[in-house]
DNA sequence: ACTGGCGTGCGGCAAATTGCCGCATCTCCG
DNA sequence: CGGAGATGCGGCAATTTGCCGCACGCCAGT
């Protein structure tokens, strides 16, 4: 594989959801970007070792590693290089940590392409990129989340709502409603 | 008032809650610390020219100011000043802003002194240590999408309702609630 | 086959939360 | 000074939660 000698701005996405990387790599290249994912720490930095990418955006849970270990050895590779953390398993602490290893933002998910993107080039010296003018509603955000741990307890109403911590006829409830709003 | 010529380390806390300042004080104190107190970031900044302490423990929110303009300037008068920011308000969005702020860390409410103590002591990223296992609540998100959307608003309420598409009333409801202990 | 454990819909009701109004400051600015 | 826009806050009706119960349906262990 070539390096990213290409004009286009080069992101590593690193994330052991290969379905989140596949769509998150097609949003980005549909915004102009060369994109590389990976699904381990060790493939990550095998990939940034080849193309010396100027952007990553790094899960923190990388199937059982950390995406913190993989933050410090990329920047330890390259001063230089962009990182975002995202993660569904957000914590104070952690985004703690990932600031003091140089990630320039920490963001839960869901968050979209768009606020990525932003969040990459944040306080980035030249093209300052606007940042998204519409986030997503409330309803929307809970809606994205609620079918993400849905999906990861298999469907399960019941066990979902107790990861969740809500009653489970709420989350039934919000279930059975959404599909109509935005 | 004299200042931190005493052989013992000194420590400034500004909160513009007066019992807890005096409580957390005492137990510095007890600790073989030099403390003073300050309930506004005047004062805070006052009390920082006159000690020069090694040490400040700063809440977000003092009064209607934000404590993070204040950890701003100490770290302007004093580079090597540890700062902690301490807050009943936490979100991973001021979070990440204190880190790269220069503060040391932050925690948040209940911290017992110790707890704090140990912040201010501790030293570069530990990469591997925290990681968490259960996702966010829904609350917990909603907690931390407001405040992201908010600090993108600089903190202005009404432009965030709006871009949030819901009513300010409710936004300034929900910003008032502590984020849930979950 | 029976039984206990667990998941799923759904009705109902009290309690909490929203949406929305109004009003009284404040601040910024021409 | 006057107006635009922010903010804090009380109040109230309309929704939405939290939580309980009940009636199944499945499946494994005895």
């Amino acid at each position: 594989m070539s390096d990213c000698e290409d004009s286009r701005p080069c992101i590593l996405i690193v994330d052991d959801d290969e379905v989140f990387c596949a769509v998150l790599g097609d949003a980005f290249r549909a915004r102009g970007y060369q994109v590389v994912t990976a699904h381990t720490v060790d493939d990550g930095l095998r990939e940034a070792q080849k193309l010396e990418p100027e952007y990553a955006v790094v899960d923190l849970r990388i199937g059982r590693e950390s995406g913190l270990t993989l933050a410090e050895r990329l920047r330890a590779m390259d001063e230089n290089t962009r990182i975002v953390i995202l993660t569904g398993y957000a914590s104070i602490a952690t985004a703690v940590e990932a600031i003091k290893l140089g990630a320039v933002h920490y963001l839960a998910k869901p968050a979209d392409a768009d606020e990525i993107l932003a969040s990459l080039h944040k306080d980035e010296g030249d093209p300052s990129i606007p940042l998204a003018d519409t986030p997503l509603t409330v309803r929307r955000l809970e809606w994205e989340h609620l079918q993400k741990v849905l999906a990861e307890c298999d469907n399960n109403i019941s066990a979902a709502a107790r990861k969740l911590r809500m009653h489970r006829r709420t989350l039934q409830r919000k279930l059975a409603k959404r599909p109509a709003r935005d």
